[in-house]
DNA sequence: CGCCTTTGACCTGCGC
DNA sequence: GCGCAGGTCAAAGGCG
């Protein structure tokens, strides 16, 4: 155990060296580019640099054009320079003309394929609902039904590692993708491209037996988000050189890196007045421990579905914020989840891999910035990493120069924001606020909603506010738009709740004044909406809106600074089974009509008959 | 009776 | 090397 540490530290420096351009300002990201080499994703930048995106603002480009008003040489020298500015720049349009050609290229994909998932769902759906119609008091009706329930189940399950809508047997299925995600090493290929990286990862299904599965847990799920992305395979573009040294050093590889990642965090910030989320696992509490800087205790607890599962999770209340509730996982699960926990693990361990690319691009220690891989799954914030490699030779990334609420020093840690702070809702964007510790980047994928909604064309985020809290619930709901945050970074999370928070600070006080402890009551129904459904659910409007999907292209646009050879990794997954229980089940009559009408432009997943939009039923089952 | 929580002890890593 | 803090273990007790 001690060996990958002092490994690490090594590698650290290693990767601090190799990177360290990462801290350099956009105009030496810029100098680096320019030189004429264009490799993936840098005319992105250039591009971004140029819009007017303020972070990556460009003063260079203003001196070029300052008018001359001196001699005929000297005026000559300057249209000549500017000549050649002209020229450069038009290389650069070009460039960027034909980066904008490629993303939009891999945006069509994702539509065609996303459109083939829905007509795969909606085939399915409907055959869920004849077997259900069909149940009959016969036996064997039921039997039948209860065949395909668990048919739809496995099918659910399944269906998560699906890139494409082929159907094939199903176990068949799980195999090959099991086998495809340790072998496949190319994928290039349309299932590996799959709208670039469309891959339906919900990380945790595995063959839940051997022992050495975990490993294959361990690598598959944090580092391989998208099953379809080929590049993945590759350790090197995985991990970056420093940790691929290690592995390779120690020739332990396994064990070392599954050490490394064991060390990948998620933190979920959500209100929620239970001791614990209800994200659709089940846990078992296994320790208790009084964290210096918080009078909460902290709890630990670790994953039962599964003697061997890996995962552990951490609870402690916000001390800022009682009603915070900061729930941490760690690892990654090596059995099949139920679909309850899908969401949430496929979030955790995406955040994980995204939290890896940050880890490998931007080790520097002193810097709190981190910088983002422009690849936003948004499966469950489902970041692709397959741009690990050139996220690390390209510094396309957003600076916030904001510390994280993180609160280990010794794990690197993504934090998803889901605190619902104010009931307003329109125009969200999920807010990346990029952050990092002492030692190892965190993130902060901020969902809590924020104070205005104006818009600003300097950054896009992408903001959900999380059904958590009964009190919230009444803005739990999901609502997207284009909203952009100026410094967003500049402003931590607990920060920005506290901006726009007064409201819901005077509730909680009243919380923590009235009922210290959370009520013994189990909450309405619509309180137990978990993490997992807002995920989803935000997943849901994500893919299912041309508005948010124009929005997703100008996210790409301007964030992905990477593009894998036209096949950049950047996919909005979907799992249709998820949604059609999300979609279909719903009892919850405070969300009901709000998820409805969230949903009411969604052609794919339209209100359930009885008016329901979304549903978290299916959470129920496992608590 | 079995499962779960509690809780003090112990282990490990990290900083000084 | 030492101390601190985080994390885990495992016995004891509670609960259904």
């Amino acid at each position: 155990m001690e060996m990958p540490k002092r490994r690490s530290k090594a590698m650290e420096s290693n990767n601090t060296e190799e990177n360290s351009f990462l801290g350099n300002t956009p105009v030496e990201d810029k100098t680096k580019k320019s030189d004429g080499h264009d490799e993936e994703g840098t005319s992105m930048e250039m591009e971004i640099s140029k819009g007017g995106h303020g972070w990556l603002a460009e003063p260079e480009q203003t001196n070029t054009l300052m008018p001359s008003s001196s001699t005929g040489k000297d005026r000559a020298l300057v249209k000549h320079t500017q000549e050649d500015e002209l020229q450069s720049a038009k290389a650069e349009m070009g460039e960027v003309r034909e980066e904008n050609e490629r993303l939009k290229l891999l945006l069509s994909r994702i539509v065609r394929n996303y459109q083939s998932l829905q007509m795969n769902f909606l085939g399915l759906l409907q055959k869920d609902e004849e077997a259900k119609k069909s149940m009959d008091p016969s036996s064997s009706a039921r039997d039948q039904s209860n065949e395909q329930d668990e048919d739809a189940d496995e099918l659910v399950s399944l269906s998560l590692w699906r890139s494409s809508s082929t159907d094939q047997p199903r176990k068949d299925e799980q195999t090959k993708k099991n086998s495809h995600f340790s072998k496949n090493g190319k994928g290039d290929d349309e299932e590996g491209l799959n709208g670039a990286g469309l891959a339906l990862e919900l990380g945790c299904r595995f063959e839940p037996a051997a022992d050495q599965s975990t490993e294959v847990v361990m690598k598959n799920s944090s580092s391989h988000n998208s099953c379809g992305d080929p590049k993945e395979d590759d350790p090197t573009e995985i991990w970056p050189p420093s940790k691929t040294l290690k592995t390779t050093r120690s020739g332990d590889d396994e064990v070392s890196q599954q050490t490394h990642l064991k060390k990948a965090r998620v933190s979920v910030r959500a209100r929620c007045d239970a001791p614990t989320m209800n994200d659709g696992c089940q846990w078992r509490k296994y320790g208790q421990k009084i964290a210096k800087g918080n009078p909460c205790p902290r709890a630990y607890y670790r994953c039962t579905v599964s003697p061997s599962c890996p995962v552990r999770k951490q609870v402690q209340r916000c001390a800022d914020d009682m009603s915070i509730l900061i729930t941490t996982y760690e690892g990654s699960h090596n059995h099949p989840l139920p679909m309850s926990a899908t969401a949430m693990a496929s979030t955790t361990s995406a955040a994980a891999s995204m939290l890896q690319s940050h880890s490998s691009t931007s080790q520097q220690g002193h810097t709190a910035m981190a910088p983002i891989s422009a690849s936003t799954n948004l499966q469950g914030l489902n970041f692709s990493t397959s741009t690990l490699s050139q996220n690390s030779r390209l510094p396309q990334h957003f600076y916030f120069p904001n510390s994280s609420i993180s609160t280990t020093n010794s794990h690197p840690t993504i934090t998803l924001d889901l605190t619902a702070p104010s009931p307003s809702h329109f125009g969200r964007f999920p807010a990346a606020v990029f952050s990092s510790n002492p030692r190892y980047p965190s993130t902060c994928l901020n969902f809590s909603s924020s104070p205005s909604s104006s818009l600003d064309h300097n950054n896009h985020t992408l903001q959900l506010q999380a059904p958590w809290n009964n009190n919230h619930t009444a803005a739990g709901y999901l609502n997207y738009g284009n909203r952009v945050l100026n410094q967003v970074g500049s402003a931590p999370s607990m920060g920005k709740q506290s901006i726009f928070q007064e409201p819901n600070n005077l509730y909680q006080s009243y919380i923590q004044n009235q009922k210290p402890p959370p009520p013994p009551l189990p909450p309405p129904p619509y309180q137990q909406l978990m993490l997992t459904e807002t995920i989803a659910s935000a997943t849901k409007a994500i893919t299912s809106n041309p508005k948010f999907q124009s929005a997703l292209a100008a996210a790409l646009t301007s964030f992905v600074g990477t593009n894998n050879g036209g096949s950049a990794t950047t996919g909005v997954t979907e799992n249709p089974h998820h949604h059609r229980h999300q979609s279909s089940t719903s009892t919850e009559s405070g969300l009901k009509l709000k998820w409805a009408e969230s949903f009411t432009t969604n052609p794919i997943y339209p209100p359930s008959p009885n008016g329901i939009g979304c549903a978290s039923s299916y959470l129920n089952k496992s608590s």
